[in-house]
DNA sequence: GTCTATACTTCGATAGAC
DNA sequence: GTCTATCGAAGTATAGAC
């Protein structure tokens, strides 16, 4: 498996502004036209540089997909540490599972991932460095509120009705499928405070209450 | 978009044996090797025959992958609807929900659907029908439990706790994240059985048939 | 750091022989 | 129904000039 590179090859430096830039058009084209429209003369194409230029930052795909992903990563992390200390972690926890664009983003790796075998360890490990530091959170605010942890456990809540559940959801909204959303994430808000011990009837969601924020969502019936 | 084709162009019919085959053999890449290695040459080399014979049967890819999708989507109309004439639909959704190669196989076509935007329409379509028949069954049972519908709504405990659930579940399993599994498992029936009032108990998946299914209580320190 | 030029591969699709 | 032959486009990747 040492296959020894000659070595010769120049790779630009990872604090390029126009490696940033082809980092950012290809989650662009994977979130509107799917991970296999991601190539190098695609990429090139809408970033304004010539495909070669993909190829100097990153020798192959694999590279770029990895970089993708790995910032991708890291600024996921950042955000549920942020998230999470806030001082009801759920509601961090929720609020951070319906992001759409991330959400989308993330079934799109988890797509490539079956696709290019060199991504597999590397997302698998995200998924479990991921887990266990949501679940850090999900468990001490359950303690905290007194509940069970043996007849509730914080896994199931945690992977089943916090993460899972966007995935798919998000991945309807795409398809345009919306029945049942509404009532979807008002049942699962309600089961979380129940059974968790702790309410997370979110503040800083309030697209229905303040109308700013400029997103350009479209409104199910 | 008017594209007239010379119409000179023969197509093998839908009954060849043939055809099926190479249908099989695109589903088992789907699953291995994800949709964007789908290829006609591939196809072709894995089904034994040469690539022009795949364009013998579907002039253009979309056409293979629309067949294919409609063909799991006649199987799993078909499955489903066997399942809800047991005696507790609940059991069959759920049992249903958590069949591992079709729910990958579900999940490839999700993604597919973003990359090919001929598939979104034929792709929306079968969500939607599918899952006006689930909840046809899906309210049944609850009224017939003597649940009130309205403050538990049908639609939520269907779309969260049934279908989406399993596609994360089941893609993680194939990256080897496997932690927390059995809790998410436990932990859905349980509220689902509590919330929709119909217990899923499932005689199928009998491997609790053991005293304690070989899982101690665990204490947490 | 970015480009031109290019080698090589694979792909989708078609025409036409058998 | 299946094949050979082939075209044009697009893909990955590299070498080397600027």
């Amino acid at each position: 498996m040492s296959s020894r590179q000659p070595q010769s090859r120049r790779v630009g430096k990872e604090t390029s502004k126009t490696r940033a830039r082809l980092l950012d058009t290809a989650v662009e084209i994977m979130l509107e036209e799917g991970y296999a429209a991601v190539t190098s003369r695609h990429v090139a194409l809408r970033a304004g540089v010539q495909p070669p230029l993909v190829h100097y930052y990153f020798p192959s795909l694999d590279d770029l997909f990895i970089a993708a992903f790995r910032r991708g990563a890291e600024h996921n992390f950042a955000r549920l540490e942020a998230a999470l200390a806030e001082d009801n972690p759920l509601q961090g926890l929720w609020q951070y599972s319906n992001e759409p664009t991330d959400v989308v983003l993330m079934f799109e790796f988890l797509a490539l991932s079956n696709h290019r075998k060199a991504l597999r360890a590397e997302i698998a490990a995200f998924f479990d460095s991921f887990h266990r530091l949501q679940l850090q959170a999900i468990s001490a605010a359950m303690a905290r509120a007194g509940v069970d942890l043996e007849r509730v456990p914080p896994e199931g809540i945690l992977q089943v009705l916090l993460t899972a559940p966007a995935g798919m959801l998000q991945q309807k909204l795409l398809l345009g499928v919306t029945s049942g959303h509404e009532e979807a994430l008002r049942l699962i808000e309600q089961f979380v405070s129940e059974t968790a011990g702790v309410p997370i009837t979110q503040p800083r969601r309030s697209k229905r209450a303040a109308p700013k924020r400029g997103r350009p969502e479209k409104k199910s019936g």
